[in-house]
DNA sequence: GTGTTTGCAAATATTTTGCAGTAAG
DNA sequence: CTTACTGCAAAATATTTGCAAACAC
């Protein structure tokens, strides 16, 4: 699976390629911090002095329906975004409201089983802990 | 692990006992439709004339610091919610939106997997499985 | 009676939409 | 030059909050 750069993917599906969306694809694919829409917003916003709110919505809906991100929601009350869209599950501390990924794992057989036992024809998964990080389990203080 | 009733749970906890409180629970108790806020007013409002979303609100709020309700997320604009909290796997269909339990499985291992590769002390989680329903498969309109 | 709860309305937060000006191709 | 995009502001949605009247105990 050779990647292709954004620019190269939104010709060929007929988006034009804008300033504006190709920072915010990179800003994705450059963090692991799986931030909402206001984060990328404020983070742009040194650089894109004019950026909006609505360009970022708007923006990450084509990025959805490209496949190139995905939504996350964790509980809180807005939505995270991954650009890995590889399936894998995340892991979110209770405390310090981290979001990491998991990569290390395959759950086919996981997937197999919901598969029979539920009788969907299963196409895709998302599938989220919560706990304790590293930096905060072990620390009797919860947020 | 008996199944107490929600009016001596709500006494025990220094709640008072209120007719919106045992109606809201009743509901979610006695569906596996997985309603939204919006659902469960809906549903009450025709029996209690006056219960309001906001009461609806802050009744879940209760239900779910006692634990007895469950929020699910299954990418919607709200929130659902489920009167089963055993751990347990949700099957959302693409087509017609509809939410499944899927209660016939176990998944101690998938947990320790987690916990041992994130480096997480795991707590909880929140399983969705996303496809088509045994209603809405093998047919090829996609909603 | 006292203190909590209800339920209205207003406030807040998030996301979506309309549209005129702007930029990409 | 044509069409899609940006970004402002307004609208739509979902949820939370303030508070007076009503209810639980």
């Amino acid at each position: 699976m050779v990647k292709e750069d954004l620019s190269t993917i939104l010709k060929e599906k007929g988006f034009k390629v804008t300033p504006q969306r190709l920072a915010i694809y990179g800003m994705l694919k450059s963090t692991k911090s799986h931030p909402s829409i206001d984060m990328i917003y404020n983070s742009l916003k040194d650089d894109f002095p004019t950026m909006s709110l609505a360009t970022v919505y708007k923006t990450i809906d084509i990025l959805k329906k490209l496949n190139l991100v995905q939504e996350l929601n964790v509980g809180e009350g807005s939505f995270r975004y991954d650009a890995n869209v590889a399936p894998h599950p995340h892991v979110i501390c209770y405390k310090c409201h981290r979001v990491d990924d998991v990569d290390e794992m395959n759950f086919e057989e996981l997937i197999e089983k919901v598969n029979k036992v539920s009788d969907y024809d299963i196409k895709s998964q998302k599938l989220y802990f919560y706990g304790y990080c590293p930096q905060c389990k072990g620390k009797d203080t919860v947020s």
